[in-house]
DNA sequence: ATACGCATGTAAACAGTTACATGATTAA
DNA sequence: TTAATCATGTAACTGTTTACATGCGTAT
């Protein structure tokens, strides 16, 4: 589990709503992890029961209150230990390649048309990515360990989406071929 | 949820134990899709019991008994339907992403060495991979749609864990530069 | 002796999704 | 007036992991 560690890490670097947090797993970070704001105001509460976070109670005008959370010593403490605990391998759920060992079972141009939604998907968050990517080291000013990780990160989330397209272009190629058939 | 479905594509294509299906998940499957043991006896009783599988009881000698699971018109009426339903968009939970944010936290050099524990699982996991590979349409003799298909996503598997390799390199250069820095 | 492979399960805890619920402001 | 953005939550359900539990055969 490590929702948890995933929102220290994002208070680590900046303190924010819930709300905030979910617009944080809409953007770039959306690549690697992600969570709906019902789960993130819970995992908030255990956080706060824990005493890794607290939080500060910001009136507004014209909008809700706003809990502004931040994270707290004891919280950066788990945080170093959770770095040096061994990294778990990643659960892969790939409903996609399920339903390739299944084609027969269908006209495989449901499979074709099914694959051209993904990739028009694929290719949206492509654009997305490499604007970010071409202004990032102006943006941020600077190389630093932090930022030449973060753009790492960034240039793996592209290179996972080309990538994927690629091959998905080729699978729909072999669908083509056996159309029909 | 398609543990469900998973169950069910593998025993479309050849009944057996939910042992086996066990086995399977630690096979190639594995990269995609995976499963404790509990898990999959808990799903088929569940499928039992909605009447997509059934079993019969299968006496050993020198072994404990065996449930045969086959699926059902009925299961695959159902896997037919869920090929034709929108194919959900992956959740992804990349722990060492997450890790990458927060490398500033801890010695660079800790990363560098979970990295190179992951790269050999990595390369370990790649070389069945190939050698899979090398030997599959010899293996199933003659080329199908079904056998295409899931030479692709091998193909996939194969891609996935190189170009995850070339990255962690990249990654573990960059460690290197900012070493006692 | 010890461990591994075969074979099946229960129970409790934790993680995550879906449905429901509220309510103001602002832009099309 | 319809929808989006801001902002927070509860409740019920489903999915997943971890711990516990059994027991024979075979290989080292």
């Amino acid at each position: 589990m490590s929702l948890k560690h995933t929102i220290l890490v994002l208070l680590e670097s900046e303190s924010g709503t819930g709300y905030d947090i979910a617009k944080k797993f809409q953007g770039s970070l959306g690549n690697f992890w992600s969570a709906s704001h019902q789960q993130i105001y819970h995992e908030l509460g255990k956080l706060d029961k824990d005493g890794l976070v607290t939080w500060k109670q910001v009136p507004q005008e014209g909008k809700p209150d706003k809990k502004v959370y931040e994270i707290t010593a004891s919280g950066i403490e788990e945080l170093r230990n959770w770095m040096h605990s061994p990294i778990p391998s990643q659960k892969v759920r790939d409903h996609l390649m399920v339903r390739m060992v299944a084609t027969h079972l269908v006209d495989p141009m449901v499979l074709h048309e099914q694959l051209g939604e993904i990739m028009a998907r694929c290719d949206k968050k492509l654009t997305t990515l490499k604007q970010f990517e071409a202004t990032f080291f102006d943006m941020i000013g600077g190389k630093t360990l932090q930022s030449e990780m973060i753009y790492l990160s960034l240039k793996r989330g592209i290179e996972l989406q080309e990538s994927w397209l690629r091959w998905a272009e080729e699978v729909q190629a072999t669908l083509e071929k056996y159309r029909d058939a």
